[in-house]
DNA sequence: GAAACCATGATAACTCGT
DNA sequence: ACGAGTTATCATGGTTTC
């Protein structure tokens, strides 16, 4: 469909028109060379047109442009000037993150007369700020080592100004108080934060309450209410298939509801931060499980957010009904992964990995910002996928470039837009699109550099785009730390290239014991180095085949080992996925049919290590 | 209507043992 | 040189949500 577009002949631009002259003369050094547009990075263009007099200056309609609400934009220009493009986008980027969480918080009708939202409002009108000058850590935000730093920098902003009013500092509870907080919660507050903490701990504090008051109630009513379909056409996997599969096991099934009565939409929070994450600590710290659910054996489920109708209402069914975390990764690294979590961790206390991995293109990939156009407005990617664009498509792109004189005209821009969002394509020359390279993606989605080296390359790229983002799991694990402090047996089921065993070893928990299920011998290999490369003190048992996975077997690594801490996994999400155009069957799919493994495995490692 | 999406399969090109 | 197996390359929509 896209690439029809291309073809469809209205416009002058013939993309598939091979000039070999052209081709020649961009690949020649000598060309490249005499860019005249070199400056193509946003920052750079628009740290040049913040030169510019006149209000609202162009930086500023240029950062709304690119999506940034104007008050946040001017806010953030007032704090840091114009003249550090490259600041203002790193802390417009994480302040994003906390400003369209408060917007989102106006869905909530009870909370309509949310604080954050004002704290944001007055900002801009307090006048004893610290003036840039006074604040040289923020002048020379350095992209590769400073972005942990981005939203304590937020934090400490507040902080100052809080110790600045005496009054506040002298008694938080009454500023709670002035601010329009009940006594309960100022009170409540104060005992969870300490009465040493900054106003704005406090404040979010109270937030993250309202926030997960607000969401229980919203996600009760949204998750599972019926309503009439208006689409007249009917999707393909969602009548007429039950889980027969399950049902021939004979394995207990907490399942309350047919695909007949699941088949609305599922809501996906906006943003999609689950019960938080770092740099904005509104955290849902409680939540009831059902008894059944309750570790240990703690289990952590993974699959894609973006699922055909009713897929996800019948994962939860089958796994306590305890609702999804659904998480976008983009909030950890420089790409989106929207995914979906169920597990029975705790919520408390969770910490990232350290140091806080690069969180938008040019910080991830800075050799990219040099040929980076300004028209290009992403800062950053889009999910990793299995595969990767064409040579042909590079290509194309650059040809539909370089026919253009200058800056190219509004077709060719959104063509190229297009097919850069599309196959996640970065600038690595001048008018040259390409896709990321293996050893990039490893370091996105949070592994080793060469943690898939020594397969081929199709085999790599297809391992990472199934794989964990290690810090977004990471932060989700890391209660396990405190609770294991000897370490864990883990039972990981679909390991895939060791996403859950990376993020356990780079979370500093032990790996006792580990059984380790996957059908790619050419995964399994990658663990098995990277188990050898990093010296772990623990076991890895491999496992070729899910169903070899046996009671009799799972009684016995039981017996052994003393019982799993840990049953991890994401099953096959092959005819889940939104890029499956021939299979995306639905969860009874040839591959992802396997999720009912994952429940029978679950199940019996309760089974058995209940009964001892 | 725009945007996004842990993909699949056909075929060409390549590798390697005989 | 041959052939089997492996790897690289490319084109291919549709569902879902906002």
């Amino acid at each position: 469909m896209d690439d029809s577009s291309s073809h469809d002949g209205s416009d002058s631009i013939d993309w598939n028109t091979e000039d070999e002259l052209e081709i020649t003369n961009i690949l020649s050094p000598s060309s490249a060379s005499m860019s005249t547009t070199t400056n193509a990075a946003v920052t750079t263009e628009l740290r040049e047109s913040s030169s510019s007099s006149g209000y609202p200056s162009k930086i500023v309609n240029d950062f709304i442009k690119m999506g940034f609400p104007e008050v946040m934009v001017t806010k953030v220009i007032s704090e840091l000037g114009e003249n550090n493009a490259d600041a203002i986008l790193d802390t417009l980027l994480t302040y994003s993150v906390s400003f369209s969480y408060a917007f989102s918080l106006c869905l909530f009708d009870y909370i309509h007369d949310y604080k954050a939202l004002q704290i944001v409002d007055e900002i801009p009108q307090q006048e004893n700020r610290p003036s840039q000058e006074n604040r040289p850590n923020d002048q020379n935000i350095n992209p590769q080592s400073n972005f942990e730093n981005e939203f304590s920098d937020f934090d400490s902003d507040f902080s100052d100004e809080d110790t600045d009013e005496s009054s506040e500092k002298d008694d938080p509870e009454v500023s709670l108080i002035d601010m329009g907080y009940s006594p309960e919660e100022a009170s409540a507050a104060l005992k969870r934060c300490g009465k040493d903490a900054p106003l704005s701990e406090l404040v979010d504090f109270i937030s993250a309450a309202h926030v997960s008051k607000a969401a229980d109630a919203e996600m009760d009513k949204l998750y599972f209410t019926s309503h009439i379909p208006k689409k007249d056409k009917k999707s393909k996997l969602q009548k007429g298939k039950n889980c027969s599969k399950i049902e021939n096991t004979g394995i207990k099934i907490n399942r309350k509801r047919s695909y007949d009565d699941v088949d609305d939409a599922l809501h996906l929070p906006n943003p999609m931060i689950g019960f938080g994450v770092p740099r904005f600590s509104c955290q849902v710290v409680n939540r009831d499980l059902p008894k059944e659910a309750i570790g240990p054996p703690y289990f952590f489920y993974e699959n894609v957010a973006l699922t055909p109708k009713g897929v996800w209402a019948t994962i939860q069914s089958h796994l306590y009904e305890i609702k999804p975390e659904f998480v976008d990764s983009n909030f950890f690294c420089a790409a989106a992964r929207k995914r979906g979590y169920i597990h029975n961790l705790p919520l408390e206390n969770r910490f990232p990995i350290q140091p806080l991995p690069p969180r938008t293109i040019f910080e991830a990939l800075p050799e990219t910002q040099k040929w980076w156009p300004s028209w290009d407005e992403r800062v950053q990617l889009n999910c990793v996928l299995t595969c990767i664009g064409s040579a042909q498509l590079t290509d194309r792109i650059r040809i539909a470039l370089d026919k253009c004189d200058g800056e190219p005209n509004l077709h060719v821009k959104k063509y190229v837009i297009g097919q850069c969002k599309k196959w996640n394509l970065v600038w690595t020359g001048k008018n040259r699109a390409a896709p990321l390279e293996p050893n990039e993606l490893e370091l996105i989605m949070g592994y080793p550099i060469n943690h898939t080296r020594g397969v081929s390359r199709s085999e790599r790229y297809k391992g990472l785009g199934n794989a964990f983002q290690v810090d977004t799991v990471a932060y989700q694990l890391s209660v396990l730390k405190d609770l294991y402090p000897e370490g864990i047996n883990v039972l990981s089921l679909f390991s895939g290239i060791g996403g859950a065993e990376v993020a356990l070893h780079r979370l500093g928990i032990p790996m006792k014991n580990v059984i380790s299920v996957e059908k790619s011998e050419v995964c399994r290999g990658i663990i098995q180095g990277w188990w050898e490369q990093t010296n772990q003190k623990g076991n890895l048992i491999h496992i070729s085949d899910v169903q070899e996975v046996t009671d009799r077997k799972l009684e016995g690594w039981i017996r052994s080992f003393g019982g799993f801490d840990l049953v991890i996994g994401g099953s096959p999400c092959n005819n889940l996925a939104g890029g499956n155009r021939r299979t995306r069957d639905g969860l009874e799919g040839e591959h992802s049919s396997l999720f009912y493994d994952y429940v029978r495995i679950l199940n019996t490692v309760k089974c058995i290590m209940g009964s001892n």
